[in-house]
DNA sequence: GGACGCTGTCATCTT
DNA sequence: ATAAGATGACAGCGT
């Protein structure tokens, strides 16, 4: 958009927004490229070639973005992929230029597909996620499309939500495509929720290792649990986060973005008041109402994985983002039976005079029948397209009262390009689920879910705000006045000259609203702090597992060494025939840990060790005993836990008596005493094999 | 009809 | 000093 500033005496800068310019632009380019002006690329696409303006390739889509950047000046003529159709390709390719997608039903799968390979932006979410079902599995549930199960914690599926799973009778008759859709669309659906929710955003169930971008920095007094869990785990949770948010192991349920960690799973909606700093703060668009930044603020920021309990809510508020970004709406219009015209088109400030005169397409077809699911179509972009809030300039001098009834009226029924055609369909008003709360039907509502669960901001609380907002004559959504900002909710009070009560209750409604999400975080946070810790016990317990088997092994490896370093001596004393001088005098030249010194110990213990009391010697034989005769005790490790005191084994009585049965723990005590006597002679003496002591025996 | 879980609200404290 | 957020406690509601 051109800006243009301008000097002024006092420096003042002055910005100037066209609303036609881009569209001027794109209009232009369209036309180069079907004259072949100023094409600079040869797309071919099986046997036909498409001219082209690579930038407008390349800034729609991923694939040519790629492709042009590596291939520089030279790849005037580029071939796509076999999985890209003619069929497919063409409809992008002039959606590139018109920002309007035609589609057939029988070509919107080679669109989707092609859309799909050559990354083209802006189409699946806000197309084929919803159209394709539509189309494909038309059936009568066919709008109550699946929650994202593996998000849902503990809620038991209801019936209506396995409308892909199962299959109904009017679906077993049809074509493969239509199974192949239904479950592209549950990946779709899968990957949107992804997307669209916290990137961490997981299975609850299935990810203990999973890394999270949980922001405990937000913890409080779990912050500081954290804190505390990572002091004391050492560097095994080094990989926490400066929050004390372990990365190694945390909770899975959903953590939104940076800002809204919090709010993805557990709640319907999360107005981001910061969200909408970027529509506020020095814009050089035009400006929005505080009415549009608060919707499409709350909109934005309002998917979840469990928010999105299905496609057609998540591409509403795709769209809402995406007309909160371009200020764009979306329309659609019946063109005959079965084609669809999907237009993202300028959203000019006078959204509800957005008639669009322009297209033949938009006026309503005399006397067409439309498909249900052209209805199901229209009534779903045009609900996306009227949760656009009305544009403050629409309602500056009209008594509140009078503008609630103008939106009751004017808005659903009249003056919607889409519904009005809608017939019946049209008469299920958006936002109107409840007859008895007619400003439900404010377009100010976002809550796009009708029926099930909808805990949007259909609360009771809420539905008490649209009582008591009518009685009160307010002009605002329990979502407006939470999601916007200090100030702007500010100006927005300043705006409205409300009364002392009015004021009151608005701001009673902001804080509960805020209290509302807070306690959604809080108790969200809680359950992942809980997920997280178990995440963490089972870690340890891992951890204690495989620490005991490899301490079990390197017993057991010890154990081995030793018995044959015994045999050895062992025999070498008996080939030798030496006498015990003797022996004393090869112990003396031998290291301390030489077995040698158990043939001596009897020697020694009598006479030449006098520390080496009676009950040393004692447990002696005791602990050759316990050791070498108690095969009950099991395990080599057990019985090298006796002779801990020996070494680096620090075995404990605790570990003895637990290690073995009753039987073998009859020696604990005097072992452990054994044990726990020296670590020279002593302990050896203790260790000695049964043939070494009873060659001493002999001697 | 009670147990249980979920959610909103209030009071209070912390940031 | 004030607003906003966090959290414990409680109550209402649905299952």
């Amino acid at each position: 958009m051109p800006t243009m500033p301008v000097d002024s005496p006092r420096s003042s800068v002055f910005t100037f927004q066209s609303a036609v310019h881009s569209d001027h632009v794109l209009r232009c380019l369209d036309e180069q490229r079907r004259r072949d002006l100023l094409c600079d690329v040869t797309v071919v696409v099986e046997s036909r070639s498409f001219r082209a303006h690579r930038p407008v390739l390349a800034s729609c889509s991923d694939y040519f973005s790629a492709r042009f950047s590596s291939l520089g000046e030279a790849g005037a003529v580029i071939s796509l992929p076999d999985e890209v159709t003619a069929e497919g390709f063409e409809p992008l390719l002039q959606f590139a230029y018109t920002t309007k997608l035609l589609f057939t039903k029988e070509n919107i799968l080679e669109i989707r597909n092609s859309a799909s390979v050559l990354g083209f932006k802006n189409l699946d979410n806000s197309c084929f996620e919803f159209l394709i079902p539509k189309f494909f599995n038309n059936t009568k549930n066919a709008t109550n499309t699946p929650r994202k199960q593996c998000c849902r914690m503990k809620k038991s599926p209801k019936p209506e939500n396995k409308t892909f799973a199962s299959t109904t009778d009017s679906e077993a008759d049809t074509n493969k495509v239509t199974s192949h859709v239904a479950l592209d669309e549950e990946e779709q659906i899968e990957t949107t929720s992804k997307l669209l929710d916290h990137p961490q955003q997981s299975c609850d169930d299935a990810c203990p290792d999973m890394d999270t971008q949980t922001d405990y920095s937000l913890l409080c007094k779990y912050r500081k649990f954290q804190m505390a869990c990572l002091e004391a785990s050492g560097p095994e949770m080094a990989s926490m986060s400066e929050d004390g948010c372990p990365s190694s192991c945390v909770p899975c349920t959903s953590t939104d973005d940076a800002k809204d960690l919090e709010e993805p799973t557990s709640s319907k909606y999360v107005p981001v008041t910061e969200g909408c700093d970027f529509l506020t703060s020095g814009s050089s668009k035009p400006p929005l109402s505080p009415g549009a930044k608060a919707s499409s603020c709350g909109e934005m920021s309002g998917l979840s994985c469990e928010d999105s309990v299905g496609p057609k809510k998540v591409k509403i508020e795709d769209e809402a983002k995406d007309i909160s970004e371009a200020n764009n709406g979306v329309g659609i219009v019946s063109e005959d039976e079965e084609k669809v015209v999907l237009r993202e088109s300028l959203f000019a400030s006078d959204s509800r005079g957005d008639h669009r005169p322009e297209d033949p397409e938009s006026e309503q077809q005399p006397g067409g029948e439309r498909s249900t699911i052209e209805q199901e179509v229209a009534e779903h972009l045009a609900k996306g397209f009227w949760s656009e809030p009305l544009p403050s300039t629409t309602k500056p001098s009209t008594a509140p009262l009078d503008w609630l009834k103008q939106l009751d009226l004017d808005i659903n029924k009249e003056d919607c390009p889409f519904l009005r055609d809608l017939g019946a369909v049209g008469a299920r008003v958006p936002d109107c689920e409840e007859p008895g709360l007619g400003a439900q039907g404010s377009p100010y509502v976002s809550s796009q879910n009708s029926g099930e669960d909808s805990d949007s901001l259909d609360t009771e609380g809420d539905s008490e705000f649209y009582s008591s907002a009518r009685a009160c004559e307010l002009p605002f959504s329990v979502e407006r006045i939470a999601s916007l900002s200090r100030n702007d909710f500010q100006q927005m009070l300043k705006l409205q000259s409300l009364t002392r009560e009015q004021l009151d209750f608005v701001h009673d409604v902001r804080r509960r609203s805020k209290n509302r999400i807070a306690a959604r975080r809080c108790r969200k946070r809680k359950l992942d702090c809980i997920h997280n810790l178990e995440c963490e016990i089972e870690k340890l317990r891992t951890e204690k597992d495989k620490l005991t088997s490899e301490r079990d092994r390197l017993n057991h490896q010890r154990l081995k060494t030793w018995q044959s370093f015994s045999g050895l001596y062992e025999r070498v004393c008996s080939e030798a025939a030496l006498r015990p001088e003797q022996l004393q005098v090869l112990a003396k030249y031998s290291p301390s840990a030489c077995p040698l010194f158990a043939l001596l110990s009897p020697l020694s213990s009598t006479s030449a060790q006098p520390e080496a009391t009676l009950e040393a010697q004692d447990p002696a034989s005791a602990c050759s005993l316990g050791l070498f005769q108690a095969g009950s005790c099991g395990e080599p490790s057990s019985r090298f836990a006796v002779d801990g005191g020996s070494g680096e084994g620090q075995a404990t009585p605790r570990a003895l008596t637990a290690e073995c049965p009753p039987s073998a723990s009859t020696f604990s005590g005097k072992s452990f005493a054994c044990s726990t006597e020296g670590t020279g002679l002593g302990a050896f003496t203790s260790m000695r094999p049964e043939p070494v002591s009873k060659l001493i025996t002999d001697k």
